[in-house]
DNA sequence: GATATTATTGTTATTTATTCTCAATAAAAA
DNA sequence: TTTTTATTGAGAATAAATAACAATAATATC
């Protein structure tokens, strides 16, 4: 299987765009974390290992890998993005709880069917899905 | 069938809270407008037929909405969160275009059996789910 | 390898959705 | 009728994300 970095680059070239060392540094952090990450976690992560990448460069490159496969936008909660990379990872969905935040990750239903049906239905191009589950866990829901 | 109305001032009064008529004026707009909204619009709506609510009111009762089930958030997309109400509505999911953002419902798999499975595997209280498809339009896709 | 072109970067300023503050008001309880 | 306190509106504050722009550096061209 081919690496983050190749499939990046591949994807750099077909669209034109140059490959730099910020946006590198940028992806290898992205896959040194495990589980989900936000803009504001990256970014210290990758100022505490000396990189010298601005936030800027991290609202900028994320897009990027989002369109090319490798990482999706999780949720929207607390006033920000949170995202995971997906490339080499199987396929999950998110059970969330609406009191403390915390997320379960469970296998499901599988949606290959789905997306096919979709995209002959509407004449989409279909490039993901998202199925999140959400209620209060067994704490926060004794806690109300 | 109870009305949006009755069930809402159920749970004003099951929660301790005030029945005001802002809320009144809120929750019957959302249900006149048919498809998704924002806050924004929702807010001006309001205002051209002469409501004097403020756009706090609005903030502030959304998430009441939401705890009791009229409403739902539907997606965080151009920097704000979309609305839809589900009271009364069949459950259905989205796909959306990332090009130029209309949204498509469809019917699909139902998740009843799914939200009780992970019920008891998690011990979780289920609220709902969200199911979204995303992926490129016939338009969008061309035009790119 | 040297030069030209232009995408990318970092810094800073800007935008804008949402939350917060607080005094005034009004719904419900006493 | 009086008291209590949740709710409101107005405006300030917050913070995520984007835009502007000059400097830099990646790629193409010679």
């Amino acid at each position: 299987m081919r690496s983050e970095i190749q499939v990046f680059q591949d994807y750099i070239r077909r669209r034109g765009l140059r490959r730099t060392p910020e946006r590198e540094q940028i992806l290898r952090e992205v896959f040194a974390i495990h589980g989900h990450f936000d803009v504001d976690g990256l970014y210290l992560q990758l100022r505490a290992k000396g990189a010298k990448v601005s936030k800027a460069s991290i609202y900028r490159a994320l897009p990027l890998f989002i369109d090319c496969g490798l990482i999706r936008e999780v949720d929207f909660t607390d006033g920000h993005w949170h995202y995971e990379h997906i490339y080499g990872h199987a396929q999950h969905h998110h059970l969330r709880c609406l009191g403390c935040g915390e997320i379960q990750e469970f296998q499901g239903p599988a949606m290959q069917g789905l997306e096919e049906q979709l995209a002959t239905a509407y004449g989409y191009q279909i490039k993901g899905h998202q199925l999140e589950v959400h209620g209060y866990c067994t704490n926060c829901r004794d806690a109300k």
